[in-house]
RNA sequence: GGGCGGUUAGCUCAGCUGGUUAGAGCGCCUGCCUUACAAGCAGGAGGCCACAGGUUCGAGUCCUGUACCGCCCACCA
């Protein structure tokens, strides 16, 4: 790099430069102490481990910023930090992907291929796209500790997932049964019932009639020899085995007990009374069919009916539906109408909106469909995980986030875990052939353990990815091997995620955590914001709204995109991104222009620090030579520290970083890095100044760190070399270290064993805090203000030097003509003062800043002095109506605090010598 | 059907325990290429804080209701 910084700001440049000092560093890299890692505090943070075919989205992008956001405050903090990378099989996401793949390719399907080759090519297919998530996250700055990264069909993953099954088994928390579940024809397996989402579709009710078998006993149905059911899926008919109806309903008394003809199939069913049928509703009698309706099944279970199955696996219609055997169940639905309608047996059809069950993978309509599967028997482990919330051993933030999760928990049903897909991790469960008995354990068995065969046949479904998800936490550590990684980093800290896997995810880790490891997983679960198009919407590739975060680095850098998603972040639960298309067709957003020019700034700033930071000499400072300037600057720096550090412990990332901003930008850029100017060219004045700025860069690189890691970086390796010694002599004394990401955070750490180690900045910040001095430079900055404006409003040339007068109380007069210097060198004067006892010149235009009277010599335009001064009247005006309002209430004075009241009579006070001191000079402008 | 959010400047959002004249960024207007920065500097305009009630001396802030927007959960034929 060449000795001056570049003067431009390039993200690419500087990206590459900060990684090569990471990387070189291995500084994201940790060992527990008893393995030679630091002897401090653990912090760690799992990452929600992304699907392993996945491509970067923006959700990514802002879920891993706020983790490295997290971890480097508590590097720097000094905690022994692991952050944990890794990705997910996710079996049912990723083996769709690679059989739509195949299916396009070469029109076989997985049963054409066979289980061995299907699995062969998706570990192919997870060796080419495996990795790319986790490059793309290096890309964003995620400092992982990447020797670490799982994948959760790892050995280390398996064995945990193993030993879980078989515990939960041994425990009877595990069983088999034959149930309804959700059944995706498409990919031929069940879903849990959160991977099947609702839609609203137009579809029919197809009233059908269903003949009496006895029709001399049909006067209860009107004559009519026949009842009638609707529906919405008349093929399901060829399932039913029985008609419900409301014991209360007045037809019921004759009718049940009968039977009737099921049309089509030659079948007769029972009618039978059930409470679940509504008064009132459809045409009181219910087609009950107990192996495609999960309400029929229950309705099933209670009257011992047949469970008819009427499907095969791919969505037709099996023998059990006689002549429409072999259909698929769509044609068979328009076939039974046909027919149906052909013996004058359908009512009528009316069009009808119904909520339908769709396949979050497959995006297929879901089957109710009977069939047998794993379930783990979750109402123990809820009961622990419910507590850990309630108790508060686990916190969300924001704290609301917990109705969710407890809400679910509270409503917890079986969790089917079998899936009948090739890709995940195969159930430890072996039936043995020959005696029936079911082994189970964490090696594959030789022989039954009971009849000694070696005819075993494992089962063939695999776990839902979830449970291996839920592991996460601890299987990554090693459990159940008692490691040195699982006793120090466990129980992580910090969980961060959006809110849409609050029940998926965090729920089952809690349970799981809890069952395998007695100790929950995190103690914090800080749950962000999700990312929304313009419109509210969520972004998608099939709707084409969304934002490839990669673009974003390309176009703005990555510390820019850092930057405004932290900006973004704050506690409502949306963030609205109006996407733009660019001219080479990407879709970005401006709302990154914030972070792209605040990295440019920080950048330019720093170019000026280094231009004038040439020869800088610690050991010259001298504290007594310390002017306002120095004092207000380090004190709105105290400040500044102390409020970051306090919001971010409490999971607060825009406040403190938008604290940061206006610390950077509006104090020190915009008034001490001029003010400085003239003594920092001056050899005699330039010592002080220059430890100031030294130091106080070097502070706020540490501040800005943890969000815009690359360019900070990158900075602070230049301020080494410029001014390897930083601090203040004899006040505040600490070693810079190789590397930003290493430096101790400006406070310290809030953690008693971590303070005070060698290098630490060892400051109190709080010490520097002085708020009169803050009181007396907003008092010259008001001043300053109004002077500029009124050069403004007169369109004085830049470099033409004015001279005004003040009037002001006595004490305020002292602070002002102490700064006089400061006043003039801003507001571009060649004289000024103050005094009680000014009044106005001739020719001079006038302005109030609470208490003071500002007279700007030598210019006068009466029309333009007198809209001035007519709108600051109005101002003013408006303000004390408020005040005597007020003060006129009798009830204001008796009630409100006596500080209120007196603070109300002063402002009241001050505001109309204001007004009057206002009025007497457009009076004067009158003359 | 149940639960939870949101509605503040043209746009995207802050506004924590109620108390001076409601803030920021972008956009807009005026003037500046002032040797750190035009991705910038200085100044400015712009708001019955969704609506209706209520509590209070005092409400953007607390309570109730209404309207719209969004999310999550839910087995209704």
């Amino acid at each position: 790099m060449a000795d001056e910084l570049s003067k431009v700001y390039e993200p690419k440049e500087i990206e590459r430069l900060a990684d090569e000092i990471w990387l070189k560093g291995n500084y994201f890299h940790t060992e527990p102490p008893a393995k030679g890692g630091r002897k401090t505090p653990a912090y760690t943070i799992m990452i929600p481990p992304p699907n392993v075919t996945g491509a970067l989205h923006l959700g990514h992008a802002i879920d891993n910023t706020l983790q490295d956001v997290l971890i480097r405050f508590k590097r720097m903090q000094g905690f022994n930090t692991l952050w944990l990378p890794g990705t997910d099989h996710a079996g049912i996401a990723t083996q769709s992907v690679v059989e739509k793949n195949l299916k396009g390719q070469t029109g076989q399907t997985r049963h054409d291929v066979g289980r061995e080759k299907l699995v062969e090519m998706i570990w192919d297919w997870k060796k080419q796209y495996g990795n790319r998530i986790l490059e793309q996250l290096k890309r964003i700055g995620a400092s992982c500790d990447w020797q670490r990264t799982r994948f959760t069909l790892d050995e280390i993953c398996a064995k945990a997932v193993r030993h879980t099954f078989v515990n939960l088994f041994k425990k009877g928390l595990i069983y088999r049964g034959k149930r309804l579940v959700n059944w995706d024809v498409v990919l031929q397996t069940a879903v849990a019932d959160d991977e099947v989402v609702h839609k609203t579709i137009q579809g029919n009710f197809w009233y059908i009639h269903y003949p009496l078998v006895d029709p001399s006993q049909s006067d209860a149905a009107g004559d009519s020899g026949f009842v009638t059911v609707a529906t919405t899926r008349p093929e399901t008919m060829l399932g039913d085995t029985a008609v419900a109806v409301n014991p209360k309903d007045k037809r019921a008394r004759k009718l049940v007990g009968k039977k009737v003809h099921l049309p089509l199939t030659g079948r007769q069913i029972p009618i039978i009374a059930d409470d679940y049928v509504k008064l009132g509703e459809g045409t009181g009698f219910l087609k009950v069919t107990p192996a495609h309706d999960p309400n029929d099944y229950e309705i099933g279970l209670r009257h011992k009916l047949e469970m008819l199955n009427i499907l095969t696996p791919d969505g037709k219609i099996n023998e059990n539906g006689g002549k429409y055997a072999g259909l698929d169940r769509y044609e068979a639905r328009k076939a039974v109408v046909e027919d149906l309608k052909a013996q004058g047996l359908l009512e009528k059809v009316e069009p009808r909106e119904h909520e339908v069950g769709h396949s979050d993978r497959s995006g297929d309509i879901i089957e109710p469909y009977l069939s047998d599967q794993w379930f783990i028997k979750v109402e123990p482990l809820a009961k622990r995980a419910i507590k850990a919330v309630e108790s508060g051993k686990i916190k969300f933030h924001p704290e609301r986030f917990a109705r969710t999760y407890l809400d679910w928990l509270y409503g917890i049903r079986d969790w089917c875990i079998s899936r009948q897909l090739w890709w995940g991790h195969r159930i430890p469960i072996w039936y043995c052939q020959k005696c029936g008995h079911i082994n189970t354990g964490v090696e594959d068995p030789d022989e039954c353990e009971k009849c000694k065969s070696k005819n075993l046949q494992q089962d063939p479904d695999v776990l839902d990815t979830w449970f291996s998800s839920a592991l996460w936490p601890h299987s990554t550590l090693g459990w159940p091997d008692e490691t040195e990684e699982l006793k120090f980093y466990y129980p992580t800290n910090t969980l961060v995620t959006g809110r849409d896997i609050i029940t998926l995810w965090v729920s089952r880790m809690v349970m799981m955590g809890l069952e395998n490891m007695d100790e929950v997983p995190f103690t914090d679960v800080f749950i962000h914001p999700t990312i929304l198009d313009g419109n509210g919407e969520r972004m998608s590739k099939s709707k084409g709204n969304g934002i490839d975060p990669i673009d974003i680095i390309e176009t703005y850098g990555s510390d820019a995109m850092r930057f405004s998603l932290c900006q973004m972040t704050t506690e409502s639960q949306d963030i609205r991104l109006p996407v733009i298309t660019d001219n080479l067709g990407r879709n970005i957003s401006d709302k990154f222009d914030i972070g792209r020019n605040f990295c440019n700034k920080l950048w330019n700033a720093s170019r000026f620090a280094m231009m004038n930071l040439e020869g800088v000499d610690f050991d010259s400072f001298d504290r007594k030579k310390m002017t306002i300037t120095d004092k207000w600057i380090l004190s709105r720096l105290a400040q500044t520290v102390k409020e970051v550090t306090a919001m971010l412990d409490e999971f607060k990332i825009s406040e403190p970083l938008m604290e940061i901003y206006r610390f950077f930008w509006n104090d020190l850029c915009d008034w001490y890095l001029e003010w400085i100017k003239p003594r920092i060219k001056d050899a005699g004045q330039k010592d002080v100044p220059q430890n100031v700025l030294a130091f106080v860069l070097d502070m706020t690189l540490r501040l800005l760190h943890p969000f815009v890691p690359f360019i900070t970086e990158g900075i602070f390796q230049k301020l080494n070399e410029i001014a390897p010694k930083r601090g203040l002599k004899n006040i505040i004394e600490f070693k810079t270290t190789d590397a930003l990401i290493i430096a101790d955070w400006p406070m310290g750490s809030t953690h008693s064993t971590s303070s005070g180690q060698a290098g630490s900045p060892q400051a109190n910040m709080d010490d520097f805090i002085e708020p009169e001095i803050e009181n007396e430079i907003i008092t010259v900055q008001g001043v300053v203000r109004a002077i500029r404006e009124i050069r403004n409003k007169y369109t004085v040339p830049p470099g033409k030097k004015l001279t005004a007068t003040t009037n002001a109380p006595a004490k305020i007069a002292k602070i002002l003509n102490d700064n006089a210097d400061l006043i003039c060198d801003r507001a571009g004067l060649d004289k000024f003062s103050a005094s009680p006892k000014e009044v106005k010149p001739q020719n001079a235009a006038a302005a109030i800043v609470e208490q003071i009277q500002v007279f700007v010599q030598g210019l006068i335009d009466a029309e333009a002095e007198r809209r001035r001064l007519e709108k600051q009247k109005e101002e003013k005006l408006t303000a004390v109506k408020t005040n005597e309002a007020k003060l006129a209430n009798a009830n204001f004075i008796s009630r409100a605090k006596p500080e209120v009241v007196e603070q109300t009579k002063q402002r009241l006070v001050e505001l109309k010598k204001q007004l009057e001191a206002i009025e007497k000079n457009l009076a004067e402008l009158k003359n």
